[in-house]
RNA sequence: GGCGGCAUAGCCAAGUGGCUAAGGCAGGAGCCUGCAAAGCUCUGAUCCCCGGUUCGAAUCCGGGUGCCGCCUCCA
């Protein structure tokens, strides 16, 4: 099965074709640990979370590396503020930052490099691009990238205009030769900096560098390409990407990737989500009121591509959506996984191929619900159908991270087991006294269980209860 | 100012030249049910506006309008 994919450079939909047979290198422009991550991180990660699923049913062996920042400017600004070590603050926001998105359903990454930890490769790069004439060093010891000895410079976002309102926006440094040149390395300004001591004067390093000698350093690629997929935020893809092109390219002699996919936006009332907004929603602070795979559920409903505007009225809504699901898995309690509906894992699978069209897939399980639904309504005891069905719930787990979790409990969130006992009862009552026929008993227990937040819903095999 | 994206039913959202424009939520009708709920069935849009290309366009081109993003740290 083809697998297509939008480049975001060549702005069109490509058939994948892996430098290496039969393998895929991935590498996720990770976050900067001096904060906790909003919804925003999230769709990040889940985008490429699916990305690595599908690769995987398609039988690459993948490799995925996202990475830590965890050196810059805005972690120093934190440090100063408390007592704290820098690796003491940025292993607590990288331990925070996994939790979260375990809880949605993120695989962990095959690699996760940490800036700190690639000084060296960083070095070896800076020391490069010097010797070749990329780049140049200033009096202060600051180390820059000339852009315009990079003949391909602007290749990657097409930004290389030199309108003079532009060049005013970009903090002037003395000594920079050219306005669109980038910090390779920040020489030490006083002693309270934090500073790396390498062959390069005292300092640490910028921003760009990182990923193009993170990459060079875990991904050995071809003569061509150092991976085959570069992922990031929409926002990256100028200056960051640009510039990670550029170096690497004037580094190695070699196109850092060669296909490059970029997620839209999380916006909160049309506005994107940033820290200087004071509009982020933290993933912690979601996943205290909503379950991790719901959220996953509605950050995949519609495609990684377009922005995403977040509304807790939407998110209820996918609720819904995702109660169905779990409705048939309850209607199939017990029932052993049985053999895949070939026909149904393929037109997942294919939708799924089709650029992610991760909403396109949910229309293909809806389909899948109602028809297994209405089957099951004729045959109720038709076991070779629910086997199958466990079966294709099984693969929506797998390829999609929905439905995974047990359906009774789903339903049954944040309901003690106090609680539950009291619901037995009730509905215990409610049995008695619908077989006695006493219907007015029966419909007053149900409103009290109603007031409790409790659903129910008589089956052939007895009363079930939900919490709403 | 430069570069880029988006505009599809009340809402969310697929769709990238061609059968009746996916799917979900909400709404309406029905089946089922003691009544409900759940489940199932049926039910809604000519795709922001104008012009063009084409036998044929939501889909391509041109011009508008509106919204958003990048150009400074950002997933």
């Amino acid at each position: 099965m083809d697998f297509r994919l939008y480049d975001s450079i060549k702005k069109e939909k490509l058939n994948f074709q892996p430098i290496i047979e039969n393998e895929v290198s991935i590498y996720i422009c990770g976050p900067t640990v001096y904060d906790d991550a909003h919804l925003g991180h999230a769709r990040s990660a889940l985008s490429f979370d699916l990305l690595k699923r599908v690769l995987i049913y398609l039988d690459y062996k993948v490799t995925l590396a996202k990475n830590f920042t965890d050196i810059d400017d805005k972690i120093i600004n934190k440090l100063s503020s408390s007592d704290i070590t820098l690796e003491e603050l940025t292993n607590f926001y990288i331990n925070r930052y996994l939790e979260d998105m375990e809880a949605i359903g993120v695989l962990r990454a095959d690699i996760e490099p940490k800036a700190t930890e690639s000084m060296e490769a960083m070095e070896s790069m800076i020391n490069t691009l010097l010797s070749k004439g990329y780049a140049y060093k200033l009096d202060s010891g600051d180390i820059y990238f000339d852009s315009t000895k990079d003949t391909k410079y602007g290749s990657i976002s097409n930004m290389v205009t030199d309108d003079s309102d532009n060049i005013s926006r970009i903090e002037s440094v003395d000594g920079k030769k050219n306005p669109k040149d980038f910090a390779l390395w920040k020489a030490c300004k006083d002693n309270e900096d934090i500073c790396f001591q390498s062959t390069l004067p005292s300092g640490r390093p910028g921003w760009h560098i990182e990923c193009s000698a993170m990459i060079d350093k875990h991904f050995s690629g071809t003569d061509d390409y150092c991976i085959d997929i570069h992922c990031g935020g929409a926002d990256l893809l100028f200056p960051h990407h640009e510039n990670e092109a550029a170096q690497t390219r004037c580094s190695l002699n070699k196109e850092i990737a060669k296909y490059w996919i970029h997620n839209g936006f999380v916006t909160i009332d049309g506005e994107k989500m940033s820290k200087s907004l004071g509009n982020s929603f933290f993933l912690k602070d979601a996943l205290k009121i909503y379950d991790g795979e719901l959220l996953r559920y509605y950050l995949i409903s519609i495609n990684y591509r377009n922005n995403f505007n977040f509304s807790e009225e939407d998110l209820i809504n996918s609720k819904k959506r995702v109660d169905k699901l779990y409705r048939l898995k309850k209607r199939l309690y017990g029932v052993k996984i049985g053999k895949i509906n070939r026909i149904f894992k393929e037109t997942l699978l294919e939708a799924m191929c089709d650029d992610l069209n991760s909403s396109k897939a949910m229309a293909v399980v809806d389909d899948m619900i109602s028809n297994t639904n209405e089957y099951l309504d004729k045959e109720p005891k038709n076991k070779a159908l629910k086997q199958e069905a466990q079966a294709n719930i099984e693969f929506i787990c797998k390829l999609l991270g929905i439905g995974c979790k047990d359906s009774i409990e789903w339903f049954q969130q944040g309901v003690g087991s106090e609680e539950k006992d009291k619901i037995d009862r009730l509905i215990n009552k409610r049995s008695e006294a619908k077989k006695s026929r006493d219907f007015e008993l029966a419909d007053s227990i149900r409103e009290e269980l109603n007031l409790m937040g409790i659903a129910i819903m008589d089956s052939a095999d007895g009363t079930k209860w939900e919490k709403i």
